[in-house]
This record gives structure tokens, C-alpha cells and sequence, in this order.
DNA sequence: GTGCCTGCAAAACATTTGCAACGGG
DNA sequence: CCCGTTGCAAATGTTTTGCAGGCAC
């Protein structure tokens, strides 16, 4: 099944080109609406997931209800603040033992291994209010 | 801590004592209705979320919509299924790159730095399904 | 008794879906 | 035209919450 372009689609991948604030789909969807007042959550949320499919954006999954999304698709990790909610990108490293465990995987009969680390704690900012 | 004994509450740690399946709320409350059919799943939620909070059980994120839990409190890692939704535990290793960059945070100004990590693909049992 | 806990039901969220109309190729 | 896509609203799924009564300590 092709794509077609559509104005809704193109919208949220302008909303999220470049966007380092890993935003929920009703973030999105406010943002999407002051450009485009008529667009509707099943449509925002519609092709979120058609986006994640296609690999154009990655879905990041935290405790606190909402899946949040991220367009830059280049290895790296995630800080997730349990107080404030928000999603912080990690500083890059290098995981070759977590690689070692995806090759590891591949011979227990597991297929089209990926792997996500998420970091939890409370964020720089959350923690000066403590003050 | 000023929690009380409660009958629901232990049934719910017994039903996660040495239970690998990862279920979710929803699970454990099918099976906790089994043997107290007048549980209710506001109760299960609340004990969940309580017995997260004083560390006796973890809870995993993954994108399936409803959290998992977990009564394994040694450090160990996940594997989720995207067909199946079903979550492995992952055959141990030490991810001393992991520890690193969890210090690397807390330089940072990050407090209380924990880490996940989620592996995610399609486990042995649905790639046989496809023949 | 005090105040944590429970069951119940309703509410609050997050997300998906059925449907008729719209519109890209 | 075909059929992917949309807006809308209703449905579904997950989790929380208000309240009155119950029970642990």
C-alpha cells in the first residue's frame, strides 16, 4: 500500500523535523491545531503510527501514560524525569556489550532484535525546585 | 512506612512471587479474582502502584498500551514481542558502559539515575507461527 | 477510635475505529 | 475513478478517583 501526500501528514513531520522536545501525540496535535485548526486527534494519531511504521519517527515509551515520539533517528538514548514527565536525549555512548546481547539474541531464535535504553531519575531542573 | 496488612495486598505479592510472566494490571487482577472473586481493579491498581513505589515490584513501559510488572528486583533486562506483546527476561550481562554513563548523568545534575534497558522484535514462538 | 483500605461506579485519560465525504495520482 | 486519507464522534482500553463503609492496629 502506497502513501499519499497529504497536508495533515506533512504538517506533523514539519512539527517534529528538528524538534529535540520528544513531544506526546497531544502535543502534537495542539501544535498541529494553531497551524491547521481543523485537524483531528484520530488523524494526528493515525498517522503517528503510520510514521513510526515507516520508520520516520520512533515511538519512546515512559511511565506516565502517553508514548512520546522523536525524529531524530540516529542511535541514541533517553532521560526520563519522573517527576516533571519530560524526555531528555542522552549523551551519546558507545554500547557494543548491549549489541553483543542483540547478536546473543539473534541465536536464541529471536528476530529483528532493537533496543531501547531508557535512563530514569529526577532532571536538573526538578531538582533545583527542591530548593 | 504507615501501610497496613491487607489481604488484597498479599495476594497480589503472591501472585507475583517468583512469577516470570511479566503480566500486566489487568492480568493480575483475572488471576487475583480466581481466588478472591470480589477483588476490585481500583484495588489492583492501587496496590500495584504502591508496592512500585516501595520497591517490591517494577513496572515495565513497553508499547503495548498497559504497563507490565515485574517481581525480579535484581538487575536484569526485557525482551518485548511486537506480535505477541508478551515480555522475556533477557539472560544476563554487565553493562559496565550502561553504569558509566549513568555516573556521566549524575555529573550532569541528574539525581536518583536509574536505567532500562528494553529489547524489542519478534521472539522464537511467532517467528515459527509464520511457517 | 483513627485513618489506611476496600468495593463500586464514575471519571479521566490515551488511543482506535466506523463511516461518509474529500481529494491525490 | 480508485482508494488512501480526513473529520467527527463513538467506542475501546487503561488507569485514577470520590465516596461510604470496613478493618487493621
Amino acid at each position: 500500500m502506497q502513501n499519499r501526500n497529504s497536508a495533515q501528514r506533512n504538517l506533523i513531520l514539519d512539527i517534529m523535523d528538528g524538534n529535540k522536545s520528544h513531544p506526546t501525540a497531544d502535543q502534537i496535535y495542539d501544535e498541529a491545531r494553531k497551524v491547521d485548526p481543523h485537524i483531528s486527534r484520530g488523524t494526528v494519531y493515525r498517522n503517528l503510527n503510520l510514521l513510526v511504521d515507516n520508520g520516520n519517527l520512533l515511538r519512546i515509551s515512559v511511565p506516565d501514560g502517553a508514548d512520546h515520539f522523536d525524529s531524530t533517528l540516529v542511535q541514541h538514548y533517553h532521560f526520563y524525569c519522573r517527576k516533571c514527565n519530560k524526555v531528555y536525549d542522552v549523551p551519546e555512548f558507545c554500547p557494543s556489550q548491549v549489541i553483543e546481547t542483540e547478536k546473543k539474541l539473534g541465536k536464541l531464535g529471536f528476530q529483528s532484535v532493537n533496543h531501547n535504553i531508557v535512563f530514569d531519575g529526577i532532571c536538573p531542573d526538578c531538582c533545583k525546585e527542591n530548593h
